[in-house]
Formats: structure tokens, C-alpha cells, sequence
DNA sequence: ATATTATTCAACTATCACATTGTATAGTTG
DNA sequence: CAACTATACAATGTGATAGTTGAATAATAT
């Protein structure tokens, strides 16, 4: 019987699906492909964001595109690594919502890093994407620039975390504030509000995604501005 | 920097994402987790229909429990599993479309399996959903009972494949059958339609499981009729 | 050409996961 | 309550995977 062709079938085809399941299976490249999901960088840039040496980044990339999530392109002297497939970003994002719904860890991981933090407990997320889609509301991108390029939030302004200071006196302060990065457990945003706020702004957080936003019918903006 | 604060949420959050992603990582699991999708089954259920021995089947299934994916329960001498979660469906799901998207040894090792079977070649799933929902063909169940029982596509009638040949009777000649199981790699209704037509019937196989016509808006029929 | 830089490869060690066994536990039957 | 059965658990050997280091490769710049 475990010699029939039908069984040799099911093997192989569950060998093959089993080898997306192993790319997923560790945390560093869950990280990067998170990164990935928001634009595409260099193993140098891949490796300085996720902390990992850029050989460990390097095989982990590797491992990802052995299982088609992600793809690689040499330019000059850099490779470039890109996701694969938008339905990549779709399973990653069924993976987070599951994760989230099952694995009480999360939440209360969460909740211990947001312990303390004045006012980052979620808003009424419906509301304020009508805002933002109103253009009631400044919209801050406090990501990297190559994310902000990659893909934003129509009408947002690009204010890299770490360009925020410097860059407080250009924003209103009779207006509300919305900060937004890569999603609910990217710190840049809070790190933003915390500022904001402590300069006597009125700021608050989304917490999704250009991504997760889009599967809710926004569009995405691209390019420079 | 790698021991701040932000760092430590990091690796904490995307250490929980990767025990569901550790959990997909093996083929024996998924298949597990596809059995259990399509109904509640004991471990030695499990472990026959997968032939796995009873004791890997139970580590399997302890491995899938502490992601969280499946429940257990104990029901006098047996302990039976179950998916915990209809979104543990939608992520197989996904991940299913995402293989057979960029995986092309899928594919390749399917048309291989089917080749020189006869007419299994794809038919207009929607036109033929649309003669299912209608009523137009009769539908035939091949799945094993506890499966249909579980859930069913409405006005399909249980004939597990098993049974199949001494209920071939009662079954319509005039009328086009449409036979069903688990999903595209499941072999019970390419079996069933093989041996219908050799007998002279007109039968075609439906490729979804019942699962899959849910998401479309097919209503699921439960219990034993 | 040579040096420089980014990335990959190779070798090694430590850790982790797998399947197989055998054993323990807990319910059920006699 | 003893015997039996289904299931879970534990220990073992084996193989796969992760991270580190240092060398190799490849594309540019000097």
C-alpha cells in the first residue's frame, strides 16, 4: 500500500507544499520577509535591519527562494531580493491573522511592550481610515524612504523616524496626526506618536500596513510623492 | 541595539508566527491537518489513512496541537482531533494556491500522475458549479462517511468509494454524474470516475473539496442526508 | 591589472526535529 | 480488580538546519 502510486503522489505533492511551510518555520525569515513585503532591499540592508550577520541573512535568502517566496536580481554589485508572488504577501497575512487569533502569547507580548505607553491603545480603526481617506488628518510614513517609494498611503508625507525632530516644525498643530510604518508590530510608529506627543502634538497610531490597507480597498500611491 | 527593548519584541512576536510556520513544515502535518479539514478523526484514524505509525501520527498531531492549529478532546477510549479554527482552513488554503501558483513541480508531478488516465482533463469548473447548484447533475460523495456527514455539498449523495461498485444500480444513466472528495490531490473521485466510465456512465470530476466551494458561496449541507 | 566591496560558498559545531522503539497511563471490559 | 486496548510519553540514533568563520567569486573602481 505505501508503495502505491497513489501514495507515492500524495508524498511528493505534500513534499512540495511542505517546503513553503519550511521557509516559514523560522522567525529570522518571517522578519525578512516582512521587510521584503514592504520593499526590496539588498542582503546588506536586509542584514542591518534584521540584525543578522550578512551570511546568516545571505543562506536565509537563499532558503527563501529555494521555496519561489522570493526572488533575486544582481545589480552591479548588489543583489536586489524581491517578494515573489503578491499571494505571498496574502499567506503571510493570513499567517499574522491566525497567529494573532490562536496564539494568546502574542497579545499578551503586545500588551507588555505597550505597557506604560501612554495612549497607544487602539482607536477606532474604521473611523479613522475614513479620515485618512477624507484627507481629514495629516498622514505621517515614518519608514524608511525606499518603503515610502515602494508603496504609501494616497496623500501621505514621507518623515523618517529618524528625521522626525528635525522635521516638527513643518507639521500642524491644530490637526490630527496619523502615524503608520509596516504594520501592528513595527515599533517606528509608536517610537513617532511618543514624540509627537510628548511636543504637544495630537497624534495617534494606525496600526496597518500600506498592505493591509489595500486589501481594504485603498489604494496605493508610488513613486517620490 | 540587539538587546533593546524593540529587538526583544521583535524576535518575541516573530518567534510565535514561526511555531505555526514550524507546524506547516513537515509534509505528514499537512496532511494531517487536510484529513482533519475535512472532518474530526481519532489518532488512529490518523494514522491509517496517512500510514504513519500511531505513535508518529500522535507526535504529529501534539506538534500541530501546541501551535495551536488543532484541539484534542477525549471521548471515552479515543482522543479526537479537530482544526481549532476555520482560519487554520484558510491558510492551508492559501498556501495551497501559492504552491500551485510557484511551485511548478506540482503541477508537473500532477499531469504526470494523470497521464494516460482518460478525460480527467480539467472541465468550466463554473459552468459546472452552476449545473451542481442547479441540480441539473447528480453529485456523488466519495469521500468516507464520517467526511460526508461532517459536511457535504448540498443534495450530494454518499457513495464512498468503497461501495461504489455494488451501488452503481442505483445510479442515473441518462443523467451526467459529478463526482467529488477531498480537493485537487486527493484520488478518491478520480478513481470513482474511472471506474464509473468504464461502465459506461457519464462522470466528470469536480477538483474543489467541499471547503473550497464554501469560499465560493456553496452553502455546506450537514448530517447524515 | 589590482584593489575594493558585496555576496556566496564551504567547513565546522551546536542544536533541533524525525522516526523508531519501548514504556507508562488511562479508560474499558471481563 | 485484573487484563486489555488505545493513546501518550520518553529515550535513542540519525539526519537536517542554524550560525560562525574564513575563503572564493564577481562586479566595479582605481
Amino acid at each position: 500500500m505505501s508503495f502505491s502510486p497513489n501514495r507515492q503522489f500524495k508524498d511528493a505533492i505534500y513534499e512540495q507544499f511542505a517546503r513553503i511551510g519550511k521557509a516559514l518555520a523560522h522567525p529570522s525569515r518571517l522578519e525578512l520577509l516582512d521587510l521584503l513585503s514592504q520593499a526590496d532591499r539588498t542582503v546588506e540592508a536586509l542584514g542591518r535591519e534584521t540584525g543578522l550577520s550578512v551570511a546568516s541573512t545571505s543562506q536565509h535568502l537563499q532558503a527563501l527562494k529555494s521555496a519561489r517566496l522570493v526572488e533575486a536580481e544582481k545589480h552591479g554589485l548588489y543583489v536586489t531580493y524581491r517578494i515573489a508572488d503578491p499571494l505571498v504577501r496574502d499567506l503571510l497575512a493570513t499567517l499574522r491573522v491566525l497567529a494573532e487569533h490562536r496564539l494568546a502569547e502574542i497579545e499578551h507580548t503586545t500588551r507588555r511592550f505597550l505597557d506604560g505607553r501612554e495612549g497607544m491603545e487602539s482607536v477606532d480603526k474604521a473611523q479613522l481610515l475614513e479620515r485618512v481617506k477624507a484627507g481629514e488628518v495629516t498622514v505621517l510614513d515614518v519608514r524608511p524612504p525606499e518603503e515610502y517609494h515602494a508603496g504609501h498611503v494616497p496623500g501621505a508625507i514621507s518623515v523618517p523616524l529618524a528625521e522626525l525632530e528635525q522635521r516638527l516644525a513643518t507639521l500642524p498643530r491644530d490637526q490630527e496626526i496619523v502615524a503608520y510604518c509596516r504594520g501592528p508590530y513595527c515599533v517606528l510608529s509608536i517610537q513617532a506618536v511618543e514624540l509627537l506627543r510628548a511636543r504637544g502634538f495630537k497624534a495617534v497610531r494606525l496600526e496597518d500596513s500600506v498592505y493591509d490597507l489595500q486589501t481594504r480597498g485603498l489604494p496605493i500611491a508610488v513613486g517620490r510623492e
